[in-house]
DNA sequence: TTGTAAGCGTTATCAT
DNA sequence: ATGATAACGCTTACAA
């Protein structure tokens, strides 16, 4: 009973399998009373279409692909709703497929296109640093979705993201702003070429332009091993910290390292923001719930998300080429972040008491 | 050069196809140096093979997929990764198959069944309230983890998962030894057949059990729109049930629920625990490092994960039935729970005055 | 060890 | 409007 195929609801009707196949597709040429009668065979029968079979003769998809990299990163799961939302509104089918840490995207992109005969990708997380002969293998459009490399300019892929360089530099000079001069970042691997990477350099640029001298201690480094941008490597790359430098701000590179950055403190004995001011990234609810509420720039998602669908859509169609588009982030001000408790405490030479 | 096949191949090779197909899934029937070449052709191509002509031909998978219902809960990314892992070990691949809030799960699990010919499934979350009928359409074994209903035993399901009655009544009995006779629950929506109605069965039967009088004003519903379990539900239920009643403990039932419900609270100028004690439920990461720590229910997710994994492996290999196996939940005791402020002030009639 | 050829279950093309 | 039939790209008997 349950290996039907299209050949015996074809028999059950006494019609040819084509008739049956126009049916389930909607096809036009079809006496409508005929196409009743096989829908409803159908649904008596338990009679499920097989799937590789309609991909491998199928030509006409109207299927796009989102790879996510990194299962568990509550930020995706909003931009993933809104791409998800303009593709139902172009009548497109969105095939959401997560990529493991260690897996290669490219290659799983180059699979499934095959596979499902896609229109397009959308490729959201990851470092990205394929080289641009396999990325021109991928024979369908495809963005990258809060994406964003050193080199990416000059491979002409289609992006769409904030500059998290420039976001970076405006959340560092909000807190130097504030009064604070001992910033500590929390940050992605030493190896890391991607948004990690640049949200450094704005951080080291911010302080060079407003005159503080940079100082590695001041930078904790994200095990690569470890999972990245977690309660956990907040907390335990704030421990690192606390344990040879001090500082009155603390600039994790999202919201969720800000939160285990917090109890880090807490465990220490460190008021937040009363003795040290913590700042994150991403703009996540996470951070607007918690208690302090977190400091962060807040990612436009929606924009960002209907900027990559009408992007790729544009793309499909032959209305453009790829660009790169760039969102402006919002600095949310909130209750984690005040000026530095005791300025006059603050000596010159670099050394600083902190209040117990 | 883009849509190679397997006969471009061989005829790049001067062999036949069947030859190159040896090479790429390793049969043994093949010279070590014809594979060698093959092999190496293909690197050199570009070759990507059809993976629906691939299933639609082959009957032996070694594959299972995992049908999560409710992208971005991240209780079950854990759940997810362990069971991955369990998959390797078994040298079976694991595909990760999302499912959409207002999708049909069992529909999905028909299709991908027929399209990758699965050998088994792991369904994750959702209320699955499915006809027997159609659930024994399903031809290959499955399980349901970390899923309960009320008819559960009835359907014979394989299942893995807590006792949610039961961890649920170990909570509130935990509150009401701390003293605690107002206790606001945060629960499902009313129509909730799943654990949400057997978390809410136990709050009432612990209630009863120790003659606290059930009260439906202290029982928030989630809305059935709205994005369930999630801080934001919360603090919306939290902020409903602060307008007209009073409750010396909050048990919201999941760990993110309590935070929103933290933050309701704190903006009523309400203390927690000092005021209010809030629990939850879940045991996950963003508890154990809000501040306060949130008291919860930790649901052994290694061992159900493990579990789970081995009693389909066990079905599939013909050596179980389906069975239905509980573990137990721990309760940990953390910040967010204290005895109530003042005993006294809890007069015996019922109402209680809230210290400012 | 290798090649030839028959399907897998659909959709698309062509008759009718 | 409908039915027969040829693909789609692969795996796997079976033959060589």
């Amino acid at each position: 009973m349950g290996n039907m195929t299209i050949k015996d609801i074809a028999k059950k009707c006494g019609v040819g399998v084509s008739t049956v196949s126009r049916a389930m597709n909607n096809h036009p040429d079809i006496n409508p009373e005929t196409k009743e009668k096989i829908l409803k065979t159908i649904a008596q029968s338990n009679y499920v279409p097989n799937n590789s079979a309609r991909n491998l003769k199928r030509t006409d998809t109207k299927a796009i692909a989102v790879l996510v990299k990194g299962i568990g990163n509550t930020f995706f799961s909003d931009l993933v709703s809104g791409l998800e939302r303009e593709c139902q509104h172009m009548n497109y089918s969105c095939i959401l497929q997560h990529v493991e840490e260690q897996e290669d995207e490219l290659d799983i992109a180059l699979h499934i296109t095959k596979e499902k005969k896609l229109r397009g990708l959308v490729f959201l997380g990851g470092n990205f640093s394929h080289p641009k002969e396999k990325m021109e293998q991928l024979e369908v459009p495809y963005v990258l979705s809060t994406i964003r490399t050193s080199d990416m300019e000059d491979k002409k892929y289609a992006a769409v993201s904030v500059d998290d360089f420039k976001e970076s530099y405006k959340m560092t000079e909000y807190l130097i702003h504030l009064g604070h001069k001992k910033i500590a970042i929390l940050t992605a691997p030493k190896e890391d070429k991607s948004i990690g990477k640049l949200r450094l350099l704005g951080y080291q640029k911010a302080l060079r332009d407003y005159g503080i001298p940079y100082s590695e201690k001041l930078v904790s480094y994200m095990d690569a091993e470890e999972d990245r941008y977690s309660f956990r490597s907040g907390y335990k790359l704030t421990r690192q910290l606390l344990m040879d430098t001090e500082f009155t701000a603390l600039y994790a590179t999202s919201d969720t390292m800000a939160i285990g950055a917090c109890r880090a403190l807490k465990e220490a004995g460190i008021s937040v923001p009363g003795q040290c001011s913590v700042a994150g990234f991403d703009g996540m609810d996470t951070g607007e719930f918690y208690i302090p509420s977190i400091t962060t720039i807040r990612q436009p998602v929606e924009q960002i998300a209907k900027a990559t669908a009408d992007l790729l859509f544009d793309m499909i169609n032959g209305k453009e080429k790829p660009r790169q588009l760039i969102f402006e982030g919002e600095l949310v001000e909130r209750e984690s972040t005040i000026p530095p408790a005791d300025k006059e405490k603050q000596s010159s030479n670099g050394t600083m008491k902190r209040e117990k």
